[in-house]
DNA sequence: GTGGTCTAGACCACT
DNA sequence: GTGGTCTAGACCACG
């Protein structure tokens, strides 16, 4: 587990990318299965954001599934690997069909965004 | 030039994801330079938005140099080819970049992600 | 009488701004009491605007008395001296009061000011 | 710090005069550095304009870099005493230099023109 | 008809 | 409570 200040894009709401940030880390394993996340107001600290956008960002990850809160013990990460699989599938999927949607978009073909991918290998 | 009704992303200012889709027009050379824009009122109408939005999602082209505006006349793609190419580089770059962190950070390496590209292929 | 092509503001609107051009050029003599105006579109072809564009400032014009029109023969600036005398000591003034304010505003007391004219001259 | 109700000059945009008057009381330090402006609905409510004519001011004053946004706290001047510096000389510059010519325009000299301000004085 | 500004009022993101 | 975006609708400047 490692968060750090990182700058964030002020056209998305900001618990958005958050959660974005959480699932990456649980997807690269950074963030291990059953793992307790940080409390919010030390992650509020750390991200320099407002504990209430912490609370939503778990908030949605929670009903998700992706967390569950304990009273009193704070957030875990779900012990469930096929949610992890899951999510890990449908995130990989989802930011490979975007990028693909814009690039094909600016009128790019997929050899072109494999000669390009390759040249920055 | 061809404009139609799309979903936009709730997530991301309306007049940003415009402003990006006539940018991948200029890209993909769907529009030309020099080519006038839809008028405000006419591509509120195809894309379902208000006026306002468009005219300020032309307004931001404009403050970009992308587009100049002829009062009572409407609004041009620049003619400038230097721009145009700064922009098609600026533009590309920023989404392969951002595609390519998104991956790293979920634990894929750039082997890993031209294998997946080539599966679409 | 001399037209050249100028910049106009983009704040304000033009045939204000060019009736105040034609105002400046009757005070300061370019243009003398009953000489003829330029007609509309030679005018419009100048200063590169549309025609109505100028009517408008024309229109404006007679109504203040500074001009007047003759059926197919032009507009013509008064030979009422007095009028001439009287647009001259309300535009000085308030060009004059305007500025004063303006510097005020920012902080300048009238010593400041010509100071800062003398160091101009 | 002090906002009044005024009058706005009907032809010019209300949104470019409020930005004046915010600049000049950053100049004539009405206003100091660091300071938090009205909200953008209390500065509505005082000018009787409509919260979006205000938010558009404060948007083209940050993209000056005159002022900078925090979501959710509101809009405060730059700390950064070289943007002012460089604020107050250009407006100043420009009053003066468009005074100065619209007053040749109308065919005073120099000497003419601070011979009328020291009446004024 | 075309862009530019403005109002009134709504809802959202964030502190 | 504060800024940000959006809608609906109006009126003006200009071609």
């Amino acid at each position: 587990m490692k968060y750090n200040l990182v700058e964030f894009d002020n056209n998305k709401p900001v618990y958005i990318q958050i959660m974005e940030m959480i699932k990456k880390q649980i997807i690269n394993g950074d963030t291990s299965l059953g793992e307790r996340l940080p409390s919010v107001r030390d992650l509020a600290g750390i991200l320099e954001v407002n504990a209430n956008t912490i609370q939503r960002a778990y908030k949605e990850l929670e009903r998700e599934e992706i967390t569950l809160t304990k009273r009193g013990m704070g957030s875990f990460v779900t012990s469930n690997l096929e949610v992890i699989n899951i999510l890990k599938k449908q995130m990989a999927d989802s930011v490979v069909d975007s990028f693909i949607k814009d690039m094909e978009d600016m009128g790019f073909e997929i050899e072109d965004i494999i000669s390009i991918l390759k040249e920055r290998g």
